[in-house]
DNA sequence: CACGGAACAT
DNA sequence: ATGTTCCGTG
């Protein structure tokens, strides 16, 4: 297969191998919940480019609490995790929309390719690059 | 609800 | 570092 030649946000690239990474990151439990049609009633992508909703915070914690085995998650611990993405640039928060979120990918892109159009391809685009270097650690 | 400080865990 | 837990503030 053949690299795609395109600069992905930095917390794309985030190693196996690099501290604090052992375990699955937020953002890509998130990314990887909207990537599922069955959890559409849960998050869903809605809004602007890369915005989503988190139609049932409950439930988003409960799956959260289950992936990282912590049984007394809920979604006002995760939700301050997700604040801490603020800073980080990975995150922003919609004002004003109860639940939801939007992920900071147009930003990066528009910074490191100003010409590149920013097409609906981009989000998908980065969601099998991710894949792929996840398939690639696993290997 | 949403925010962010602070202490704590891994 | 990346959250988790707890909590005062608006």
């Amino acid at each position: 297969s053949k690299s795609p030649g395109f600069a992905f946000p930095d917390w794309a690239y985030k190693p196996e191998s690099s501290p604090g990474s052992r375990q699955i990151q937020l953002w890509h439990f998130i990314l990887e919940l909207l990537q599922k049609e069955e959890y559409q009633g849960v998050i869903a992508w809605q809004g602007d480019y890369g915005e989503f909703v988190i139609k049932d915070p409950d439930e988003v914690a409960r799956l959260w609490g289950i992936r990282k085995c912590k049984p007394h998650m809920n979604y006002d611990k995760l939700s301050r995790a997700l604040r801490y993405y603020y800073n980080k640039r990975i995150l922003h928060k919609t004002k004003g929309k109860r639940f939801t979120y939007k992920f900071n990918f147009s930003k990066v892109v528009l910074v490191n390719y100003p010409i590149l159009d920013m097409g609906q391809n981009y989000m998908s685009f980065c969601l099998i690059c991710i894949k792929k270097r996840k398939k690639k650690y696993i290997n």
